[in-house]
DNA sequence: ACCCTGTGTGCAACCGGTTGCATGCGAGGT
DNA sequence: ACCTCGCATGCAACCGGTTGCACACAGGGT
């Protein structure tokens, strides 16, 4: 009904003055008098005007929007497992919206630096946030040309990165075994290319080395974070006659996936064999039994991603962050004997 | 190093045509010869060139961008259930992406009609998705201006819309349960307001009726699809003594969440007590014990999501989808006498 | 020689905002 | 009465693409 109101200029009008003046009035220029500031405010209001983005993106040169890049490995499958991506999702999204800035998302088969570029060099968005492991010498080339990227895990010198304390998480986990008597813990990593398996992986030998165990690499392997992939690993572990009866698997889906497996084979997490994940998703607390895990503070790590990129916007700051992790102790790493 | 070239106007200088040459070259038009259309795309290549997609989405009065909307509930929670966003955002993505399109997303508190048409009015997309309950006459009045929306759930009439057939769902899991042997079938719900749960709990209730099993109102609870709720709605019919063999529950992770608290009861799902979920997310056939569920084919709501959107930009056309479901049998709906 | 047609390219306006600079106006100082 | 200054507003250029229309030029038909 009132579609005639579409730029600025139909405002103007209205109110009887110039575009500049609206678009200052709409923009809280201190140059317009709080009068007709005010009344230019309403009428748009009452009319809904919005903005046309493209304008303005084509004015300002700034798109007020950010890109998450969240990349798929064989089989499309998510790298970053389902339910930590949807924890990070909610959080960053939120934050990115707290910011007045809008996000964009996407999940190309594999992140090239020209993937990434393609974003900013179009002026689709003004930043972009990558996840996962596919981080490399040209994005680290890419960063240095745009100054405008943060990364999740082993990121180059020039780039800003958020991460939780991976090798400490790995550290504890292990240690808790071998506090509640595990003699041999076994390792279940993620991509194995990906930083954070690999430090995690550091966090396992040197507990199991301060602790006096003696290193075994046939327990070692390694999956994609999925609960499949740890059902597989375990079942070959198993049927492999490879003896354990204690599990640190980097993801929690992972953990869950072992737990069946281990449960199809005639044993059971929590009795004979611990079992500590990584994450503390929130069906850890449900699963059956309910799961030993690693916490990250996905939440604190969105925002912080946010922030840290909007920060390097506007002065170009690099900001290396590493968050705390904690272990968070439930049934599933019980060994009663 | 190569900063220079940012615009078509570069170009054109470098190639020593006119602007409307290099955009008509870039843009396959067949008013160009094919000699300078290749040299022309050959430079812009070389330089790495961009389109400014603002400039574009101005002149063009399309933004080539679609938006995912899916609404939080209290404490901030995901209304569809994790591991069944992340598989749909997966799919949307990837068609959206095909399509030569972008994906912007959002999680509004609450998702009004003013929320959604920003978006729009603003040009800041081309068309809005939106996921789950929150469907209100002021939608079906968006519709009616924009014509551009897409809905999950129930829509009103003159929106496209997709979903699968809830109704059927929730006939073959109790139905299955019944002849499972289960007397006393338990049904727990999502949201409550929401369209999916009335349908399932239609189906619900057929399935009893035509069955000749009397309905119970005791055994019927509603939840917010998360593993939290299945654990605590459990938990509370256990505790208020009310007797159940049987158990439909409306997602996968409440029903991993009321696995648990029957068996924290002493209760085992499999054995006395019957289970069956909804969604088939991938960590069903992982959890203890592996669930039986109804499978929507998730994938291809996504893909039908974006496609219906896209055809209704182009012609207008109002689409309604309901994708068929499957059970899928494992153990936890086993009943050992 | 003349016109006609079609092919390939350039000119300039336009999309809807933002912003540097100019201008008009009233108040205050001498 | 005149000059100055500052506040509020308008003018017009600009951001980087797209596109209707005009035009130049070559080849073919009479």
């Amino acid at each position: 009904m009132k579609k005639r109101v579409n730029t600025i200029a139909d405002i103007a009008v209205i109110a009887g003055v110039s575009k500049s003046t609206v678009s200052r009035a709409l923009n809280n220029s201190p140059l317009i008098s709080t009068d007709t500031r005010e009344r230019i405010q309403e009428i748009a209001d009452h009319h809904h005007f919005e903005a046309h983005k493209g304008a303005q993106a084509l004015s300002l040169n700034k798109s007020k929007t950010l890109a998450l890049i969240s990349p798929l490995g064989e089989d499309d499958e998510n790298i970053i497992n389902d339910p930590f991506l949807t924890e990070l999702l909610k959080s960053v999204i939120k934050t990115t919206a707290n910011n007045g800035y809008d996000l964009l998302i996407s999940q190309p088969k594999i992140q090239s630096a020209r993937e990434i570029l393609r974003y900013l060099e179009s002026n689709r968005t003004d930043g972009v946030m990558i996840l996962g492991c596919g981080i490399n010498e040209v994005l680290s080339g890419v960063a240095k040309e745009g100054g405008v990227i943060t990364a999740g895990a082993d990121a180059p010198a020039n780039l800003c990165s958020v991460d939780c304390d991976n090798k400490q998480g790995g550290y504890l986990a292990t240690e808790h075994l071998v506090q509640q008597g595990c003699k041999r813990v076994a390792f279940l990593g993620g991509i194995q290319t990906g930083g954070e398996t690999a430090l995690r992986y550091q966090g396992y030998l040197d507990a199991l080395k301060k602790n006096g165990i003696i290193f075994d690499e046939q327990l070692v392997k390694f999956g994609d974070y999925t609960g499949r992939a740890g059902y597989q690993r375990v079942t070959q572990w198993l049927s492999e006659g490879v003896e354990f009866d204690g599990l640190f698997s980097c993801s929690d889906l992972m953990a869950i996936g072992a737990i069946e497996a281990l449960r199809e084979n005639g044993r059971v997490a929590g009795k004979d064999t611990a079992v500590v994940g990584f994450d503390d998703i929130p069906m850890a607390e449900y699963s059956s039994p309910p799961l030993t895990t690693i916490r990250q503070d996905i939440e604190r790590i969105g925002a912080t991603m946010v922030n840290s990129l909007l920060q390097n916007l506007q002065n170009g700051a690099i900001t290396k962050t590493i968050l705390p992790v904690e272990l968070v102790i439930r049934k599933s790493s019980i060994l009663k004997k």
